[in-house]
DNA sequence: AAAAGAGTTTAGGATATACGAAATCACTTC
DNA sequence: GAAGTGATTTCGTATATCCTAAACTCTTTT
């Protein structure tokens, strides 16, 4: 009954988008909460609930009553399937079509439910089988691999040190064209100048550009070390 | 309240299948009955039923019960709107991406329901705005214009007369693949040679070379006079 | 420990879509 | 014009998803 048949059940759209909610949370390292569910999601915390034990029945959550879901081996696939949609879809649509930066997020989040495998796989090779999505966040592979390392935010990064920005948060157009303005994208060169305390504006230099940022937009950008090339 | 608003409500996947459906049998001259539109949709008449009362109660369709539904000015710009979906994502499908002939319609069947109608302009205006799809179906324009010719079947085509392929059934993917084989493709130029009585096989030579194919096949191609380009 | 508060679940409903079975209608045939 | 036949509709259900309100649980605070 609760079966790891891998018989074709499609999933359904909101079921990948539980999905793929609770793979983005355990990433944090804890079990996906339901309020922190429903709050990714935007739902009420009771339709979180009753999903959730519905997918943990179906063996694709792992589900400990008021302690959290996690994702079961099958889940975790199902997610990364459809997370891989979603990023081949953002890089195409972006790349080829010349969809504006920060609708890609959009527009894929609608197709990742509707694209088939081989045609995302058709899209990923027209690109060249890219690593990593506009925004940089890594494309899982075909197979199911995908970086999962967790880098620091911009608004932790130590001041003096320079960076490179890694990715920026996809989800909200409005955040990724402010942050397309000041330069901060994936690749930009940066340096923290100063940070004004109590989550007060930060000073960063974003190539040549010395620029004020909030902690808000600060925590929407990831830096690592420059890269060694 | 049942108001012609046309406040963005958005209309959901089975809805945009039924309208659809209407226009495509409502190309036939008549209205679209309810056993015609479950055969067509694969699905239980009593379901149609409920669903077309429904669509008329939106001002979508008009029903006269017991009689057939037909598309109101709205319902038809709904219907036009997916078609256009459609019919680029094939074209665009076929052509960028190299998906087999035989299946894009299956792949833009799910795909029309979720691209935004600019990501669906972004496709066409790559592929230089094009009449027509693939299958040879006329491509509706941005504000709703289509050719709604309806062509003879290569099953009527009178023998000794020579034409133009303008089209073929995109809904059967085994039979596209036959068709296609046959050299059966819109362009292709056709004499039929023979018909044989009693729904026999037809003889008709398409290019240089001579097949017999049966009603069936022939009714899924439209023959039009040669170009008189 | 008891109470408080946040977070979670259960209970009871709503909507959209689909089904089968039974009732009804429209058209043809005798 | 009555009966038969096939098409259509109605009725009672089922599933998936979501909601609000109420009840419950866990942890912390007093």
């Amino acid at each position: 009954m609760t079966d790891t048949k891998s018989l074709a059940a499609p999933l359904t759209a909101p079921v990948e988008d539980y999905l793929k909610a609770v793979y983005a949370i355990q990433l944090g390292g804890d079990a996906a909460t339901t309020n922190a569910l429903a709050e990714r999601l935007e739902l009420a915390p009771a339709s979180v609930s009753g999903m959730v034990r519905r997918l943990a029945s179906q063996g694709l959550l792992e589900h400990e009553p008021y302690r959290g879901a996690r994702l079961t081996a099958a889940g975790r696939i199902a997610a990364l399937r459809t997370l891989r949609r979603h990023r081949v879809l953002e890089s195409y649509l972006a790349t080829v079509l010349g969809v504006p930066w920060d609708n890609v997020h959009a527009e894929a989040e609608q197709l990742e439910h509707a694209a088939s495998d081989t045609l995302i796989d058709r899209m990923a090779h027209a690109l060249g089988d890219p690593m990593f999505d506009p925004h940089g966040a890594p494309i899982p592979s075909r197979d199911g691999t995908v970086d999962e390392t967790r880098h620091a935010t911009l608004a932790d990064w130590p001041v003096g040190t320079s960076g490179t920005v890694m990715s920026v948060n996809d989800k909200d157009a409005v955040m990724l064209r402010y942050l397309g303005e000041l330069e901060l994208r994936p690749g930009a060169m940066i340096v923290v100048h100063s940070r004004a305390p109590y989550d007060g504006p930060i000073e960063v230099m974003v190539g040549r550009s010395l620029r004020q940022i909030g902690p808000t937009a600060a925590r929407a950008v990831r830096i690592a070390a420059p890269t060694a090339t």
